[in-house]
DNA sequence: TCTTGACACTGTAGTTACTACAACCTTTAT
DNA sequence: ATAAAGGTTGTAGTAACTACAGTGTCAAGA
């Protein structure tokens, strides 16, 4: 099931992984990406491991997660020397985070929706977007 | 039910929204946000419907939408002249993209979920975090 | 084999979305 | 009355990309 050992060139990765070839070539500048091989020439060699690390960074953005906040759960991938604890307590703050991000994200699934259907019948409502976020 | 008629300074506006000061008068510049009243010597005045509207902005943001994303949702609320097929259109089309994050953060929460609890028993898995998101 | 077009390399400059600061003015609290 | 807190503007700095210029490499076709 493993899906080859790939070799890919940047513009490769870039490709497979939704990411923009300048934006990697910062993500390796700023640490968040392992400097990967070069070949003879020079060129980048990237790597199945690189292509899902990347996959990983590019929904964590889409999801409204700063680039600090994936490399704090990255460094827990990475094993750094964390305690038990430490692991346990950063993934349950993450955890929170995450759960607050679905339920508005339902809230403005529901809406949305409503929307949608209101609009199938050919006259729109007093529009309630906005409603549909401000609740605490 | 109503939160009274408030009239709110640029500071106060930022306390109750957890949006920057500042940012607000970004917003402002880019007509993201609407001109509010001034009081005689000039200082902004808010009203509740734009602590709504800074609301709504704030929790999109950290959902992940762009500005542009976000103005085009307000848009739809500030009545421009759509038709009613483009409303439902852009609408249904955000919902996609709202239904593709929903899956992508339910998906994290289970890993995190396990991870907590795996390391409740002292010893971590093979760290499955990037796998969460890489998956199609 | 030569060449031409696509792609890679680097450094640097520009864009988006904030965020902070300086210099000044107003309001509030003592 | 006056000091602290908070408002005003314009401008400059930061985070996270994104594009470009100038150069080098590789693969495919004449």
């Amino acid at each position: 099931m493993k899906p080859q050992n790939c070799d890919l060139p940047r513009g490769k990765l870039a490709q497979r992984s939704g990411v923009n070839a300048e934006t990697i070539r910062y993500y390796e500048k700023i640490d968040l990406m392992p400097e990967p091989q070069r070949s003879a020439a020079g060129y980048r060699i990237y790597q199945e491991h690189h292509l899902r690390r990347l996959l990983f960074i590019r929904r964590c953005r889409e999801l409204g997660f700063t680039l600090k906040n994936i490399r704090d759960l990255l460094d827990l991938v990475d094993g750094g020397e964390y305690t038990c604890a430490e692991v346990r307590d950063r993934t349950a703050s993450h955890l929170v985070d995450v759960q607050a991000k679905i339920r508005d994200l339902q809230r403005m699934q529901r809406t949305l929706k409503t929307m949608v259907s209101a609009c199938n019948g050919g006259l729109m409502p007093d529009c309630p977007i906005i409603d549909t976020l401000t609740a605490n």
